[in-house]
DNA sequence: TTTCTTTCATAGTGATTGATATGAAATTCA
DNA sequence: TGAATTTCATATCAATCACTATGAAAGAAA
């Protein structure tokens, strides 16, 4: 009767057939391109080549698949959290954010824009938790930039005359807006540019 | 047998019973906050107060409807394509546009964020058509942009070290921006702000 | 009125949605 | 080996999707 729990893992029954982790890379990609209800589980399994059930067992439903795929997207290849956390200053982790999402936006291999800003924009009420916990996510990416903008002491020099909430807000409606450009058929040149020319608005570091 | 055509406009049967210009505006209303897919058409016939059949008698199919209804939104209360013709200058334009989209995605009535910009971001197969004929506007949209800024001689002394074309990506990647800055429950202060900011990049008028 | 045309409301079409019931297969533990 | 446990593949579930067949109702034309 006395169970031993001092094993490395229990288990009992028959082994996945698939690794959980690897089958979200087309998950994920498939959310990246249709969104989170515009991809249809038929597509998903499909993709993962892996049965319905499957699924259920490995992820509990589609949103928890989706949540899965979300938190494999946001540590590939670095989470924006880590990026701002590792910037040396706000300023230069607005910087990195952007430049960042140039290059991710218009990957070779990749759907054009970002799954994040664009996975659950518009949706059914069946699925507004999703949407809000996008919301969520993206609000605090703009609470750490804004908390790590507010940290600097250049921004006490920062002359070009606003604050630091509004100027994470400015750099993540710089990100939104280039996901966009980016999914109507802008190509990395012209993202460069336009990412460019807005980041020219932020005081520079050596000043 | 020789029919009369001088009447003011040919009726015959049972007319309509609801005004199919007056009944865009719920629709509207729908697909502005749930985007095109993610709004049934169950919802639209109860908000329309309009049966199934009458839809498509008046409207062809649900991307008719879509169609029609985002006509209405596109100029109401003014197009922008209209802000763009009418303003003085290209750079005029751009803060037409900018502070009107301010306005527009933070009304007291109406759903937050931009119909055009979110109703049809992530699709499935089925509505890319849908999704490419936003995305053509969207680009109308720059391309009209770009030319009145290039027709403006201000241009010429324009230091900011960019062209047209870049100019009048960004200011359409500031819109989208602030959709979704909007969408995730900024007030309108806070798009004020961010657009104020997001201007002071453009050269000043006066200058 | 009679005929013709068009829209009306009801009801339901086949297809697709996310999610499962079922039992066989595969593994661990006793 | 035998019992317990878990996942497998097949087939399918009820619900919802956009859409429409049907016939009655409402107008214009005769």
């Amino acid at each position: 009767m006395k169970e031993n729990p001092s094993s490395p893992s229990r288990k009992a029954g028959r082994p996945l057939s698939f690794d959980p982790e690897a089958a979200l890379d087309p998950a994920m990609l498939l959310f990246w391109r249709h969104g989170y209800e515009a991809t249809s589980l038929a597509e998903l399994t499909q993709a993962m080549r892996v049965t319905p059930p499957s699924i259920y067992v490995a992820y509990g439903d589609k949103k928890g698949l989706f949540r899965a795929a979300l938190k494999r997207y946001l540590t590939l290849p670095i989470s924006p959290f880590d990026v701002i956390a590792r910037a040396p200053t706000g300023l230069l982790a607005a910087r990195a954010l952007v430049e960042g999402a140039v290059i991710a936006f218009t990957g070779d291999n990749t759907p054009s824009g970002c799954l994040l800003a664009s996975a659950a924009i518009a949706v059914s009420p069946q699925a507004e938790d999703v949407r809000n916990e996008l919301a969520t996510i993206r609000r605090d990416i703009e609470t750490a930039l804004c908390n790590k903008i507010s940290e600097d002491a250049e921004i006490i020099a920062f002359a070009a005359g606003t604050d630091s909430a509004t100027l994470a807000a400015y750099v993540m409606a710089t990100i939104q807006g280039l996901s966009t450009l980016a999914r109507d058929g802008a190509d990395r040149n012209k993202l460069e540019k336009v990412a460019q020319f807005s980041l020219s608005l932020l005081p520079s570091v050596a000043a």
